[in-house]
RNA sequence: CGGGGCGUAGCGCAGUCCGGUUAGCGCACCUGCUUUGGGAGCAGGGGGCCGCAGGUUCGAAUCCUGCCGCCCCGACCA
């Protein structure tokens, strides 16, 4: 492992690039576009998961799984959705290989296999499940359906990047059913705050919430609620989506329910995601130029000991001191590697967990153990300290505790800093070309003023803030009056 | 799919223009000794179908042709 990464003011796409392989998160593999995650990178992604896992359940879903593969027919009934899809989608036409006649070490695709019809790999769920629930739902009585999936898709992407776009990525969709308009829209704004309470309280990444405006709303959607995050380089990320899909899976897959008047209805649904790319967004929230910084809510292991010794002697006695404080952490919920590996200097071992952003270190040496203290390190703010060796736990706890709030005002300041109001478009233009970040400004609503900012400047619309309060207000971009105040940035 | 670049040891590269001993360097790896409070030092060692397939030549990593793959910039995207 080199010792160096790239700095973010040289390269912030190398700096990243770097700090995902050499954290050991993940790395690219023989498949075009698909990425290994390394153990490292994928406990943190299970720590998400169970956090995330938690809060469904509390807000009354149940997990279940859905097939991989779609048959095609399915796949198109959703008109919009399939469209918006179908450009990315990989297909499995046949069911077998056979060894190619020319040379027997080879494998070709056997033409006499060809599928009568065509599955494509999940892009997303909805047609698969949707041609389910049809199954599952006559009455009022069989409603809400609230279901949740971790799964794969597939998606093939022109050009891919670690955790921010693979063409595979690990995610979870929810899929729900409901009675009514209100419902299903209350169930889409729910979820969309779940995502939000989530980012900030565990990944202390502050996230602005709003909606999609209808050129950047997901294929078949009537309405997207999203969380955006905005990255150090004054780059926007998607964070997560959570969309109200009116009535329109309902009609495509024949789905309807006898209400509580005997009348058929067709029922109202939505679906809600967030994806690997929250790993992005995490790497990206609060990592410096020394490597990844992890909230401590989110971290593999919170704590690492490092045992400093000249011989065995020595080890054996920083050894037990070590062993007693892990189980004392332990008890109060912490969780602690002790790396007494005899094959790396306690110095590589201080780089190496920089590195991969653990929140606290701990070292004890010889002098410590003499002294009655441990030296106690920051990753977030890279500051050492001696504390008293009788009541590491407490300080410990207290600590962890400093370093989650502090990631999450550092982030939040920041995010402040970068969000402008702008109502000229020449400062507009100036300010995404030079500064960059979020700018809040005023709409006409039109997807042509969408459109030419897009155009001219590569800011998007992120998404719709509000639309209250728009008497006497104006475009930024045409003058025309305000339909809704936004947020545009240049995104991921 | 358009424009640019690159394929040489696990990783990062030099060598290619101008063909010529046994293909080299850094990191990593292995062995030994000394080390261990911020990526240790010295000594020794192992590892290459030079992307693939043809061609030119006495001789090809180097020249020619074709193919494949990857990266970057655009269009597309959670």
């Amino acid at each position: 492992m080199s010792k160096h990464l790239t700095k973010r003011s040289d390269n912030y796409s190398k700096w990243y690039n770097e700090l995902v392989v050499k954290a050991g998160l993940a790395e690219n593999s023989a498949v075009r576009g698909c990425m290994v995650i390394k153990p490292y990178g994928y406990a943190i992604w299970e720590k998400m998961q169970q956090q995330l896992d938690i809060m469904f359940k509390e807000t009354g879903h149940e997990n279940a799984y859905f097939p991989l593969l779609v048959p095609k027919h399915l796949f198109e009934a959703e008109e919009k959705n399939a469209e918006g899809f179908a450009k990315e989608c990989a297909v499995v036409t046949h069911y077998r290989l056979k060894s190619d006649d020319n040379d027997k070490t080879k494998l070709v695709v056997d033409p006499e296999a060809k599928l009568e019809e065509e599955l494509v790999v999940r892009p997303t769920s909805e047609a698969i499940i949707w041609n389910t629930y049809k199954n599952w739902i006559q009455s009022y009585r069989d409603l809400p359906i609230k279901i949740n999936q971790w799964a794969n898709v597939m998606r093939w992407e022109m050009r891919t990047r670690l955790f921010l776009r693979t063409a595979e990525f690990l995610w979870q969709e929810g899929h729900t059913a409901h009675e009514t308009k209100e419902e299903a829209v209350e169930e889409a704004i729910l979820m969309n705050n779940v995502y939000a309470q989530f980012a900030e309280e565990y990944m202390a990444m502050p996230v602005i919430k709003g909606k999609k405006s209808e050129s950047e709303r997901f294929a078949g959607a009537e309405e997207t609620f999203c969380i955006e995050a905005l990255m150090q380089d004054g780059k926007a990320l998607q964070a997560g989506t959570s969309h109200f899909l009116g009535q329109n899976f309902a009609k495509a897959f024949e789905v309807k329910y006898a209400n509580k008047e005997g009348k058929l209805d067709y029922v109202w649904a939505t679906s809600w995601g967030v994806s690997t790319r929250l790993m992005g967004a995490l790497i990206m929230s609060h990592s410096d130029d020394n490597g990844l910084v992890l909230p401590p809510k989110l971290a593999p292991f919170q704590v690492v000991i490092v045992p400093i010794y000249r011989n065995q002697e020595q080890f054996n006695l920083v050894s037990d001191k070590a062993k007693t404080i892990q189980k004392d952490l332990q008890a109060n919920g912490i969780t602690v590697k002790f790396d007494d590996r005899d094959t790396h200097k306690p110095g590589w071992k201080f780089a190496e967990y920089e590195m991969k952003g653990v929140p606290l270190r701990i070292a004890i040496g010889p002098k410590d153990i003499e002294k009655g203290t441990v030296e106690l390190a920051r990753r977030d703010t890279l500051t050492k300290s001696f504390v008293s060796a009788d009541d590491v736990s407490g300080t410990v706890i207290q600590t962890l505790e400093d370093i989650q709030k502090n990631l999450y005002t550092k982030a939040h300041n920041f995010t402040t800093n970068h969000t402008k109001f702008i109502d000229s478009y020449a400062d507009f233009k100036a300010y995404i070309e030079n500064e960059g970040g979020f700018a809040e400004c005023f709409w006409d609503g039109s997807a042509e003023t969408e459109e030419l900012i897009k155009k001219e400047t590569k800011a998007t619309i992120r998404c719709i803030i509000s639309e209250d309060d728009l008497e006497g207000k104006k475009c930024m971009y045409s003058n025309n009056p305000a339909k809704a105040k936004v947020l545009y940035a240049k995104a991921y």
